[in-house]
DNA sequence: TTATATACGGAGGCTTCCTCCGTTTATCAA
DNA sequence: TTGATAAACGGAGGAAGCCTCCGTATATAA
């Protein structure tokens, strides 16, 4: 139980894993783009891979929804600890905090698609979540460590307040820059009260 | 200016309208079985009307959505007032609330496409809330008036419930039966501080 | 009952979905 | 390097959906 299911057979082969990612990467900009609804062979032909192509790496629609959803998470989780490791961890909240305003745009994209899978995804759902609240909360901890922002936030709270924005964007145009401007008034929020020393 | 466009011409063929009721009844069926996706095609078939016919009566996709959603919101502010006329205020409030889920229910299957429609459906949205606003309005007044539940109840603190209902609900299994137990504890909530009399 | 406006239904052209399989290519062993 | 071969590629093509168009049928009005 819990074996690492990989081993035997050759390396796979570098176009193989090329494709996937560009796969990933035109899915991505087409769903933004054109909707929840473009045709696959749309993504093919933008990707530069034959229809047939696309099916083996993504089986279903649902697989590649599932594929772009996964990365823009997994993206932001990692951003997360690279920003703590190469600046002071109240910019790196507030740098965090702007990349997830990208991850809103992505995710409003995508949930129609997601929200009617049945099984398999709701457990994607709920990984994705706790990667959310690690993510966040050591963001917080480290900045409140280092005296950036007030001692008296739960990162609880900006999970709360980050869930409400990604709720209540509409589809209104200038949503976008609206929201970064609240994240800004929220940082200042967050700021005052700071210890300020380290 | 504010003209009754209606005037010339027969009267609406029988057959038309049946038909028109006919599909929306289904298409809402469909909806909720099969998801958003639903091919036209099928729900023609289902409907035992020629494909031509939902696209003479439905141009567009959105325009069948449109038409369920309308007349799922339209029929729950009628609920309303029928039901303040056929029975105590506190019961019709709760009677109403009931048939609330049945429309969150609806409302969540076809919320991805009304949301990637643009313009137009948007004054869609805005009219069905003025109309659910007006209906909630009317009960809780007219209950407190009647002395069925506590007096210092906002008609918009209700809003506020049932659109956390709406959004919360997950796409677990059973989630109707917790959120219609869900709405017989908040009755209670509202009927406890009642004043009892007329 | 007749005339006709109105509604019906489905054939057919086009797009998308998805599978299948012959061709190409990256990896590994010699 | 060079071959062998597992792995990946790409697109033809059948099935299904989208939507239009128009000949047929029928409800309404005279």
């Amino acid at each position: 139980m819990g074996m690492m299911a990989e081993a035997e057979g050759r390396k796979p082969r570098a176009d193989g894993l090329r494709n996937r990612e560009r796969l990933i990467d035109v899915a991505k900009l087409a769903f933004a783009e054109i909707g929840p609804n473009v045709s696959l062979e749309e993504i093919a032909r933008r990707a530069e891979v034959g229809i047939g192509t696309l099916y083996r790496h993504f089986p279903t629609r649902d697989d590649i929804i599932a594929a772009v959803y996964r990365r823009e998470v997994t993206q932001l989780a990692d951003a997360a600890k690279r920003l703590l490791e190469t600046r002071p961890a109240g910019e790196a909240l507030h740098e965090w905090l702007r990349l997830f305003v990208d991850y809103i745009a992505t995710k409003k994209v995508i949930a129609p698609a997601l929200a009617s899978m049945t099984g398999g995804t709701s457990a994607l759902y709920e990984s994705s979540i706790d990667l959310m609240k690690g993510a966040i909360a050591d963001l917080v901890e480290k900045a409140i460590a280092a005296g950036d922002i007030r001692p008296d936030v739960e990162p609880f709270d900006l999970v709360q307040a980050l869930g409400s924005f990604a709720m209540g964007v509409s589809t209104s145009p200038g949503w976008e820059t609206r929201t970064l401007r609240l994240i800004d008034i929220l940082m200042d929020g967050l700021r005052s009260g700071a210890s300020g020393g380290h």
